[in-house]
DNA sequence: CTTTACCTTTACGTAAACGTCAAGCAACGA
DNA sequence: TCGTTGCTTGACGTTTACGTAAAGGTAAAG
């Protein structure tokens, strides 16, 4: 899992490289400390604790990250939460893992959908700009200016 | 607009083509009339009326088939409004068309970036497939199978 | 010791996107 | 004429994904 040397191991010896703070997390995702909070609530996430204080590794940022991107592709957070369980599948479950082939497979379909219409929807948007930008330049406007 | 000849022309002589009823277009795009309706509020759809009903022509009918990619496609209703307005700058206003300019180009950089997202997605979840199905072939389990 | 800066939990609020009645008009077949 | 079917307009309910206080713990700085 480690990959490489492994610095700023922490005192109590975890050897998880380094960590972060929520708002570390949140400043660097655009997120508020709420909504990774929430995340949390919904089982996405599972940081461990410094106290009371919530105490992120990498392998929670890697998550989250995931998680940011499943919200971009506009998936909801229980979706998300099973899609992040299709990482997560040990060895050795055999039912769960085929389970997770049929469930990544639907996912699979449904992005393939995705990247037609995205595909789809750039094209027309690039034609409708390029005729934007003709018509402008025959009225004499520079499309581009102030 | 008309593509060749145009059968099914109406008794009101609008020429228009087929229309369709409220509860056809729900069929046919996997909705229902209160969704339509409420797109309408929304003043995503303006139909004509026979008497008090709806009536829906060739054009309403595409809107809503772009309504519902932009839906497919993560985007609000606010924004898929927007997006429909770039189908419908008409010539003569230069002033309009530069702000769709604008709108259109941020647009096409988020959907850019969605195409990123789908791409890296789709990888990681075949890459996972391949995992498991390699894994359940060596466990001897047919992983298409039942 | 107090302020400042984060962190915490609990809990109510809210915007978006519809769902779900309720009540009623209009046309059509029996 | 009655009943059914489909459409209509409200109006309130619901879920999701957080926002926004309220009230308090903790640790370093002044």
């Amino acid at each position: 899992m480690l990959d490489g040397v492994d610095r700023q191991v922490k005192a109590d010896g975890a050897a998880e490289g380094r960590t972060y703070t929520i708002s570390e997390l949140a400043e660097e995702f655009g997120l508020t400390a709420r909504t990774i909070r929430f995340y949390e609530d919904q089982g996405l996430l599972s940081p461990g604790r410094d106290g009371q204080n919530r105490v992120y590794n990498r392998r929670d940022r890697a998550r989250l990250k995931l998680i940011c991107r499943g919200k971009r592709l506009g998936f909801s957070i229980a979706e998300i939460k099973d899609f992040i369980d299709l990482y997560n599948v040990d060895d050795s479950q055999t039912g769960q893992m085929r389970y997770a082939l049929t469930l990544g497979r639907e996912r699979i379909r449904s992005l393939e959908q995705q990247l037609l219409d995205v595909q789809q929807t750039l094209k027309e948007l690039r034609e409708i700009d390029q005729a934007i930008v003709t018509h402008l330049r025959q009225q004499g406007v520079d499309p581009d200016g102030t």
